[in-house]
DNA sequence: ATGCATGAGCA
DNA sequence: GCTCATGCATA
């Protein structure tokens, strides 16, 4: 039985060293031991397959691969909110969003040469076509037709404040005809058909209006369906641009004082966020869209954010033996009490604090996973996956076995369907969990 | 892109 | 102690 814990699991590595000047991005951060030799994305395989489906799955699959399809339909979100419906209540029930309604992170861009990589797998796969293709680059693959709004510091967290002097944006519009989509977006007014994709999302039946009230106020209450459309859009024009999410991420720092990382931009736009808290960042992508588009040149002050060296733990590496013994206790029950926890912990010789927020991110998984439940609204029993993730859909793709799904138990007490997907397994890991855990 | 972590707000 | 939003660190 090795339970161990792969050796990273150190209580609080204090690397202070990595106070993240401004100048650069903590690539120094390198110090983790690399010894989580083992297959990782145990759990998020499974996941994936969940909620993502098979174009995801690929994706993960096959890291060659990157590039998601930008060009997939990302009919998921519609997929599921049409079918269901119950996607779309939710949503709008959730949308009191309140904008700007949080505190200002000092956020540390810390993504670049990742970021730089990514880029180039998006620049590489992405459906943009053949103009620009040029991987080699290492600093921004820009639409070559037009001059790079990276300047030369190619340090893509940075440029912003550098100096970006974009340039005529106007030509990389020109390729996919996606013009001033900010504003569109923004309007309301969302090009539907304007997919470069080529993906007609057709038949989104979308979500019914937006919610009475609207909180949000740049734009009006979007919809399932809007949101999915400008994740979708943002993303390509983002691109571009030639901005990496983490560039986003600090650009909306830059313009509105809320920093935000390149996660969160990336789950933006993978619809990977609460309906509300896509509805919270859509206004600020969209205008930062906007600003992107039309400054030409004024690289909105870059005030770079005062790196706050904050303690944190080191990232523990559930072995992924544990992690299935994990995955079969959350099966048992997903809400388990701090004695469960304790003895959980005990048993897999995991620290408590471990466990339990093992399961706090677990169950948020979960919410996003799950199919809403349609008791919201209207039961007068507000489910709780109310304002669950968008993407809960994903899992429509695969209509076959939802079998397993049944099993599983969601708070809500709505089935949910694991994508048992008749796709392709997960490749190894701890199908143990969310593979054939026969529900409680 | 995602796993584990943090922290605010809430009950 | 939970949920939720968010991010560091990492594959």
């Amino acid at each position: 039985m090795s339970m161990a814990i792969s050796s990273s699991t150190t209580p609080y590595h204090h690397q202070q060293g990595l106070s993240y000047s401004d100048a650069e991005a903590p690539i120094g951060t390198a110090v983790s031991t690399s010894s989580h030799a083992m297959n990782m994305q145990s759990g998020q395989v499974n996941v994936m397959y969940q909620k993502l489906g098979n174009d995801f799955l690929q994706h993960i699959q096959q890291p060659s691969n990157n590039g998601l399809p930008l060009g997939h339909p990302g009919a998921q979100w519609v997929g599921l909110s049409a079918p269901h419906a119950d996607a779309s209540q939710m949503w709008q029930a959730a949308v009191p969003a309140q904008l700007m309604g949080q505190d200002i992170k000092p956020n540390l861009v810390g993504q670049t040469r990742e970021e730089i990589q990514n880029l180039h797998h998006r620049v590489g796969h992405g459906q943009p076509p053949s103009s620009w293709n040029s991987p080699s680059n290492t600093h921004m693959a820009m639409p070559m037709s037009m001059s790079m709004p990276m300047s030369t510091s190619n340090s893509p967290g940075h440029h912003l404040g550098h100096s970006p002097h974009y340039t005529s944006y106007g030509a990389a519009m020109g390729m996919n005809g996606m013009v001033s989509s900010a504003q569109q977006l923004c309007q309301g007014g969302i090009p539907r058909t304007n997919n470069s994709n080529g993906s007609p999302l057709g038949h989104e039946m979308s979500h019914n209006g937006p919610p009475s009230n609207e909180p949000v106020e740049d734009c009006d209450a979007p919809t399932s369906d809007d949101l999915e459309q400008f994740a979708k859009q943002f993303k390509q024009r983002r691109i571009k641009l030639g901005y990496t999410q983490a560039d986003v991420g600090l650009a909306l720092g830059t313009l509105y004082g809320n920093v935000f990382s390149q996660t969160t931009i990336c789950r933006f736009e993978a619809l990977q966020l609460s309906f509300k808290n896509m509805c919270k960042l859509k206004p600020l992508l969209a205008k930062w869209l906007e600003e992107a588009d039309s400054t030409s040149g004024s690289p909105t002050c870059l005030d770079k954010i005062a790196a706050q060296g904050r303690k944190r733990k080191k990232r523990t590496s559930i072995e992924v033996t544990v992690k299935g013994a994990l995955e079969n206790a959350f099966l048992k029950q997903p809400k388990p009490a701090a004695q469960e926890i304790s003895g959980l912990a005990d048993s897999l010789q995991l620290e408590k604090e471990v466990v339990r927020v093992w399961f706090c991110n677990r169950r948020q998984k979960e919410k996003r996973m799950t199919p809403p439940s349609n008791q919201g609204s209207m039961s007068g029993g507000e489910s709780p996956n109310s304002d669950t993730m968008v993407s809960s859909h994903m899992s429509l793709h695969q209509p076959v076995i939802t079998t397993l799904s049944s099993h599983m138990h969601n708070s809500a007490g709505s089935p949910v369907h694991l994508g048992g997907n008749s796709v392709s397994p997960p490749p190894n890991h701890v199908s143990s969990g969310l593979g054939q855990h026969t529900g409680h």
